[in-house]
DNA sequence: AGAACAAATGCAAAAGATTCTCATTACCCT
DNA sequence: AGGGTAATGAGAATCTTTTGCATTTGTTCT
């Protein structure tokens, strides 16, 4: 049980607040999740839970530091458990895997650039997009 | 008049087109700007122009590969004229300043990793967040 | 354990961004 | 100029996310 994450974050330890953390920490499949589907797994496990309500806690967990939200096609975001480090991400135009990664040359690179333009960063989006081995594999032709 | 930018993209140059066009080539001061904050100008022009068209024509744009889209923030898009060279981009989350920038080193990494996981990639999207060093200046404290 | 209070939740309505429907209008070609 | 077709305007519809408010729950203090 997680309730103490939630108290050393500063939240509330309520069963809806329990249950998206379960929610993300066990979603092996999909690292990165919607409000949406956070909200399909709570109904498919007969939790009574609101949509509202799971958009409200994930932007706590997101301001507790929790979770990171992406926005990686514009319409919706996605939301990941933080569990550390920070990565960036590459994901497949054709099935939607996301893989991610972290480029210490790449990092470096952006505060360089920062600094060259006056900026102090405190925050970055990088994300590639593509096709991935196996979706390239047969069906070369679209 | 750009009446063959239009035809050479392969859409009928229409008085809608046409003017928005030439916003999006004429705004200095907002190189990347929102269906809405064309819209805006629109009105000020007092151009009979809906926003529905705006949104179908900058679409019809980026698929002809004159514009590029960006989701810099969830919530809305924000479109940009395309003059030949790929760029990513920083912005402040103070002033809403945007500036462009192009890095070798970087842009090449990316291949690389994609390489490392089997992608081929077709599109990436970099933007850096920050304090500009204007607004940095006198407010330090918030 | 029970009371008390503030914070959290559910539901429905609202809001914001973008798309769609469809009758009307504007291009383009002859 | 006339006709055919694609484009447009206006508003309804959709989709994602947020909000308002009455009700419920967690937490703290007996
Ligand atoms: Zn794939
Ligand atoms: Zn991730
Ligand atoms: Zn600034
Ligand atoms: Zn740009």
């Amino acid at each position: 049980m997680s309730t103490k994450e939630l108290k050393q974050a500063g939240l509330k330890a309520t069963l809806p607040r329990l249950k998206i953390l379960e929610i993300l920490a066990n979603s092996e499949e999909q690292r990165h999740m919607s409000a949406e589907d956070v909200y399909k797994v709570l109904l498919d496990h007969d939790e009574d839970i609101g949509l509202a309500t799971v958009y409200r806690v994930l932007t706590q967990f997101e301001t507790a530091g929790l979770v990171t939200r992406h926005n990686f096609e514009g319409g919706h975001a996605v939301f990941e458990l933080n569990e550390g480090h920070h990565h960036d991400h590459i994901l497949c135009v054709k099935c939607g895997r996301v893989d991610e990664f972290v480029d210490e040359v790449i990092e470096k690179r952006q505060q360089e650039i920062a600094t060259k333009h006056g900026f102090v960063i405190t925050d970055h989006s990088l994300t590639l997009f593509g096709i991935c081995a196996e979706c390239r594999g047969q069906q070369a032709a679209d």
